[in-house]
DNA sequence: ACCGCTTACGTAACCGGTTACATTGAGCAT
DNA sequence: ATGCTCAATGTAACCGGTTACGTAAGCGGT
């Protein structure tokens, strides 16, 4: 219960140094003359007591809380880092605020914001944190608003910026297809709702349209992003006496690769001279499994930074870019069947 | 510029409902008892006219902030991200803001605080974002502080949470010692100021002369916290024709461990037959390296969680654990000659 | 001398909540 | 009826800044 911390004021300073507050408030903000023995006065005096000026004060008189918020719906995801590495250096370059959560459901009325207009002048908002009737809701109510790995629904006007999903998909199958002489890819693919999952499912379709590879249903594990699940589904498959004979996996994320490679060790499948295995993500473990995987890099921390670019933009008034999309590389590494470690964009 | 967002205050709520904002007020925070009739009827007008109450006006009234502030160096590291959620999640437990901030020099008056108490009730300072001086300043105004992976000079009484670098070291040093009969262990050690290497060396000491083995300052490497820099830092150690025997590297951080796997395969040098290696953090791609690296366990997010967790004693006015210390375990993989994939805490 | 214009600075209202204190009226004992 | 207590609600001051507006001094032109 330590109540009263520096609870000198503005007021203090002012009758001090035998100014008046607004002088002293526009010393602070250097945003008015102020002459030089004035000022000296009140830098000094502000100095000897040591004085704060208090955030919150400033905020409501000028009605802005000088804070942007990130919504996030965990922070177990591993390119987290990056994403919260690129903007808070785009924040603290505005000198502002960052505030970091989690959405989560409240004990009794439902759904509650830890984050939102009465707290920030925008939000960041990463891929399925809020449904898309809630970043309505926000939006309606004025809140700047930029998603992250997520498009808005229906035809709200609001900036996404997220990575070359698709494109990138297709780069890397046709690399299976064309360099590889691959034909029964498999997908794995991710959580029904995310959207990443979504356009790399789209990016792999197209690169076999493109090749007049029919797109065949039985080829495709769903729900599979995380390790464990990778493992067992393709375990399942596997198993499956019927199962399809396929030459090439898709994981559509490096941890689930963990997974995949586990299990085909396990039916002494070899990597990559009876079947091609690819990721997206270029998470730290691919150049270390065996053998390296190719995968794709994404430019998270840009990803990160452009997003809350895109913010400040709609704080300031200019115009954002409705919808960034951030290239991707491909790595080749030897999991496909390349034997060497390069690069294509 | 969209400056008038939601201006609805909470006299509007108090004219329509026909009450004093006194009540208003109290039905909010449910600190007084407010009759069913009026409170129905305020509650209808806030669903009504959507509002929301401002938190920085509540917070001016209140003097106190409702938030704290975390303080890192950078976000680059790896295991940042679990120290978050350790932390995110305490917070939001107790229905509190978190503020996140990397310290940097500020353009013009040398070092400026993103955070502090005109920001926070209370910050969590992690390893040397700050320097003493800074910290004992902050300390000396009262601010609640919590400091991670360093403990305070002088004897100042900030409570401290860390993990317990010494013990662990000692006891995988030992390990080598006893179980794969290693006396000559060279020792990679990170930053010279940084907290945790401090302890590993000491742990390493100890384990040395209690097995009666003298330490060599020539078997030690300094400053070689990063994969590169323990790359070359190994290179030039190897090249230089007058370098002692050795046969165990304990590189102090698996990072660096890469770098060393690299430098001895160049030279061909094989682990574990010719010298183990072992590290520590045991980061995602520990498991991966080949041969896989034995490391030590920290309970990243749990530190994070609890060095939050004495923060809210500071704030509270309960008392905080003046040093938390987690334990570590460590994970034999088989780097350092061990064939089982096992653990010991 | 007077007028007008500019400029540095002061006064006081305001931001949107909380809360100490005042007020009102009901309930009850005398 | 009177006085007292107590609980529900209202009034207005306050938190610590910003800023619209007012004021007075300085200066130049006639």
């Amino acid at each position: 219960m330590t109540k009263q911390t520096s609870s000198i004021t503005i007021r203090d300073i002012a009758r001090e140094a035998e100014v008046s507050v607004a002088t002293v408030s526009r010393y602070l903000n250097q945003n008015a003359f102020v002459s030089p023995d004035l000022s000296d006065r009140i830098q000094e005096v502000m100095d000897q007591l040591d004085y704060i000026p208090q955030a919150t004060a400033r905020q409501l008189a000028m009605r802005k809380k000088n804070t942007i918020g990130l919504l996030v719906p965990n922070m177990h995801n591993n390119f987290f880092a990056a994403l919260l590495a690129g903007i808070e250096g785009e924040v603290s370059k505005h000198n502002y605020n960052l505030l970091v959560a989690t959405c989560r459901m409240n004990q009794k009325s439902g759904y509650q914001f830890p984050l939102g207009s009465h707290n920030t002048d925008g939000m960041l908002v990463f891929a399925d944190s809020l449904s898309d009737k809630q970043i309505a809701q926000l939006h309606e109510r004025q809140l700047p608003l930029v998603l992250i790995h997520k498009s808005p629904s229906g035809n709200i006007k609001i900036p996404t910026v997220t990575i070359e999903n698709k494109a990138a998909t297709k780069k890397l199958i046709t690399h299976l297809i064309e360099e590889h002489h691959r034909k029964h890819i498999l997908l794995v693919r991710g959580s029904e709702y995310q959207e990443d999952s979504y356009w790399r499912e789209v990016g792999f379709k197209e690169a076999l349209f493109s090749h007049n590879i029919p797109f065949d249903e039985n080829l495709v594990i769903r729900g599979s992003f995380e390790r464990e699940v990778a493992y067992k589904s393709m375990k399942a498959f596997l198993e499956d006496p019927t199962h399809p004979k396929f030459d090439a996996i898709f994981t559509g994320d490096d941890d689930a690769a963990v997974g995949i490679y586990d299990a085909l060790k396990e039916h002494g499948i070899r990597i990559p001279e009876d079947v091609s295995v690819v990721g997206f993500d270029d998470s730290q473990i691919a150049p270390f499994l065996t053998p390296p995987l190719t995968t794709v890099i994404a430019p998270t921390e840009e990803v990160g930074r452009s997003a809350a670019e895109q913010l400040f933009c709609l704080l300031n008034g200019s115009d954002p870019a409705l919808v960034t999309l951030h290239t991707t590389e491909i790595v080749l590494r030897s999991s496909c069947g390349c034997s060497m470690n390069n690069t294509i964009t």
